[in-house]
DNA sequence: GTTATGAATATGTAGCTACATATAATTGTC
DNA sequence: GACAATTATATGTAGCTACATATTCATAAC
């Protein structure tokens, strides 16, 4: 609450999510227009709308124009994922970190990665394979793809200093990005990579990240057993709000 | 983009990311001061805040009061994830949905269970173990555990006609939600019930959510192989923004 | 030097106004 | 009754003003 008589739009927005968490307003109910909850609140409609447009974002209530207000009747579970760069995450647990480039080269492209990068032909390729370790363990391995025609520089760089995902997310920030997570068996190569048994169950995360429409780079980072993506409230930057 | 000579803070926040992105301002870089800005785009400085606000959401730059906008030096991938109904996700997919309740019990709180929910003693607890499955086939088998405390009107559902997860979604909102997701190989019972060989990558999905400080429930839900989490751009309710 | 104290300043918030825009609801036409 | 045109209305957006609040920076006191 701010000083005195103020209503902030955070008050306005709990206790609207309030009324939909004990059942006042049900999935599918209408809410009260805006001016009148203005009214009610004795507060301007400019911070109704702010509350509105945060429980909109929090995917709690749909708004239309002319059709008012609604309880979303299909909840989803919402959350942020926070994926950062792996020397980050490494450092940030208190491990030492290392990592290793495996192998380099320009093979044809599979199509796949074509598939992937939604073009029909995604022109010369540059293939990385590096392994990321946590105190000398294996931590994660990623199988990574760049486009030589949306980013030439990288053939200029020496990844046996900077990891490949690292620079990229340095040099090389995203206008688009798609993550797609799934659990897959260890092939013979990726157990012998990542120091485990044949089969034994892998998270992995592939990620693609265009800038405009222009394909940057696509990678499939398997991950150490015991592994776990954590989302949580917290996220970064949007902690206060 | 509005009518004539009207600034949109979408414009202005597309403007300022694709600086970001050609690099013309740099991890780190400090960004003009609100004020400046809207003079160079010749709009008030409440269209600024706005997109400098979203800015932020998208994780790409930081704020702090007198010290200025900066971009954040530690760039990290953010992605939504929303996890549906298990029935409203099958149905999506054009499949059939039903569900089978394996079994219903009252044991003792194991220790991992209080640890998740954060409280010395859970209280009462009802145990669920239930099958998701699409067009006859298993998909999630979840192991769910219910706070008695808390939803105490979950004594009298009957689970063999609605699933605990779609009761409960519908029934108890919850006010704070974590997600931890990660790869583990299929145990001997859990084998049985997926109809999948032992030792199987799965991917798994543990949720556990909260009204205000009471745990309301901690699931573990065990996806069929092949599953894949994807995270992308199109956030329902967020779309146009 | 080191630590209080205080002023300066960039962002945060809320209110007001005015108008834009989508769409539900109504009316009119055949 | 079915469909098209029109009106009414709830939300969306942007500008302005005023003040709140958190830091940084400079200054003063020890």
């Amino acid at each position: 609450m701010t000083s005195a008589g103020r209503q902030s739009w955070r008050d306005l927005r709990d206790h609207i999510r309030g009324r939909i968490l004990d059942q006042t307003f049900r999935p599918g109910d209408k809410l009260p227009r805006d001016e009148d909850l203005a009214q009610e609140f004795q507060c301007a409609r400019t911070t109704v709308q702010r509350a509105m447009q945060a429980l909109v974002d929090d995917g709690l209530v749909e708004r239309k124009r002319k059709g008012g207000t609604t309880v979303r009747p299909d909840p989803v579970t919402r959350t942020t994922l926070d994926i950062p760069i792996t020397r980050a995450e490494i450092e940030a647990r208190g491990h030492g970190y290392r990592h290793h480039l495996i192998d380099r080269s320009t093979p044809e492209a599979p199509a796949t990665i074509a598939a992937r990068f939604g073009t029909p032909d995604p022109g010369k390729l540059l293939r990385l394979r590096a392994l990321h370790l946590a105190d000398g363990q294996p931590y994660v391995f990623e199988d990574r793809w760049v486009s030589f025609d949306t980013v030439p520089e990288i053939a200029a760089v020496d990844f046996s200093q900077v990891s490949s995902n690292e620079w990229l997310v340095r040099n090389r920030p995203y206008s688009r990005c798609e993550v797609q997570i799934y659990a897959s068996p260890c092939t013979a190569d990726e157990a012998a990579i990542m120091e485990v048994e044949p089969g034994t169950a892998m998270l992995v995360l592939e990620r693609t990240t265009w800038l405009d429409e222009a394909p940057i780079t696509h990678v499939r980072a398997l991950h150490a057993p015991g592994y776990r993506l954590i989302t949580g409230e917290a996220r970064p930057g949007k902690l206060a709000r």
